[in-house]
DNA sequence: TCCCGTTTTGAGCGATCGCTCAAGGAGGAC
DNA sequence: GTCCTCCTTGAGCGATCGCTCAAAACGGGA
């Protein structure tokens, strides 16, 4: 083994043993031993490598949250209307859900009410995945009534927002949490259909939605 | 002091002395000590009265969520209006922010993954408030084009879900929070724009709608 | 070969964890 | 008064926490 090579390796290890433990006992059960443990290193080099175990968290929150974006986001860039939005949606927390990956963010999303430390990570790794559904959102968006009506960037972390409740939900409640799913794919196709109106209609519904303000409330 | 009303009091004193020590450490700092402490009595008396740590949480879980219906609940009735729903939910986020009372649930829900005593707990507290949503979305969307296309139960769920998420979200990314509440804002007005439509508009989305199949995907 | 900087190790520090226990009030029945 | 039951207390158990430290192991340059 090359001799720089050793303590990335490690570090390595470590943020797949934090991720890991995360998954297996919580943000409370998380602490430096288990992670050590999960990663087959030694306890002390979780303080040697990261210093504490709160930054260790943090790193593999940034972590965690790059590597969930990369897995999916050949689909989600796929992805042309609403309702394949949401299908996107179900389908990918799914495959998390069976690959042991699900509720990570979550956690750490709890633990950073009271961990100041962990809250840029957090914040940053919900942020990744606002701008990519952001991006999305644009793009379906552009052209329908809803167009100019709805902040993309707002209504992208509010998507994202949503899930990490999902998740949390799914946790205590799979069979509600499917029917929350369910219910939100039958509002986008609400929304979908709001596309498909025929001109007339649909010049009324986007006139309608300019007098309303466009502004809720 | 009455004889069978010094445990009665004790219990109280701890239960609120639970929601108090989650607010200000989180799940991971809510120990027998600290909810003591919060609720002024001896740490032995957290196992006499409740057993367990886990079992007084649960059941504070409960409590506070049906302390935090019964605040809100004469407003939610009132609501008529899409619009209005989103209205009444970013005042009683800010009024139970003001109160201190934030995210209490959503830490529960995540210890709820790893602790599955909690589980029970905090699934119906959940419940308790999508039962509320639930009974208002049945009035609100009654007679409008999405009356049996969306499915009131589970949209309860993904609102109540939703607001968890946000709330999390909120801890981190106070800004962000707000511009997603805000789209979610701007996402009701279309809602409550189709139920303003002239009749022929109106008709063609509800075509539209059955058309699409009103499954969703 | 020896040296030196990096990495790893196991022991251990003080603090806190959930929980138990023996001991002692504080009413109410008699 | 004497019981009896419910409630409360403070000490303390073993386990785990975050973190530190001295010493060993290791690999490359001289």
């Amino acid at each position: 083994m090359a001799r720089d090579a050793k303590g990335r390796e490690t570090r390595e290890k470590l943020l797949d043993g934090a991720l890991r433990a995360l998954v297996e006992h919580g943000i409370a059960g998380a602490s430096a031993r288990t992670v050590a443990a999960a990663a087959g290193v030694n306890q002390a080099l979780v303080f040697y490598h990261f210093g504490s175990v709160d930054d260790l968290l943090a790193a593999a929150c940034r972590r965690g949250a790059e590597q969930r974006v990369a897995r999916h986001r050949d689909r989600l860039r796929a992805v042309t209307r609403l309702t394949d939005l949401l299908a996107f949606g179900r389908a990918m927390h799914a495959e998390e859900r069976e690959a042991g990956h699900v509720a990570v963010l979550a956690q750490l999303l709890a633990g950073a009410q009271t961990h100041p430390r962990l809250a840029p990570a957090t914040a940053a790794g919900l942020d990744l995945w606002a701008e990519e559904i952001e991006a999305v959102l644009r793009r379906v968006l552009a052209g329908t009534p809803l167009d100019g009506v709805t902040d993309p960037a707002g209504l992208a972390r509010a998507v994202a927002a949503s899930f990490v409740g999902l998740e949390l939900y799914e946790g205590v409640d799979p069979d509600g949490a499917d029917a929350a799913l369910t219910a939100l794919e039958q509002l986008g196709a609400l929304l979908a259909a709001v596309e498909e109106l025929n001109p007339m209609a649909r010049k009324a519904v986007a006139h309608t939605l300019r007098r309303s303000g466009g502004r809720g409330r």
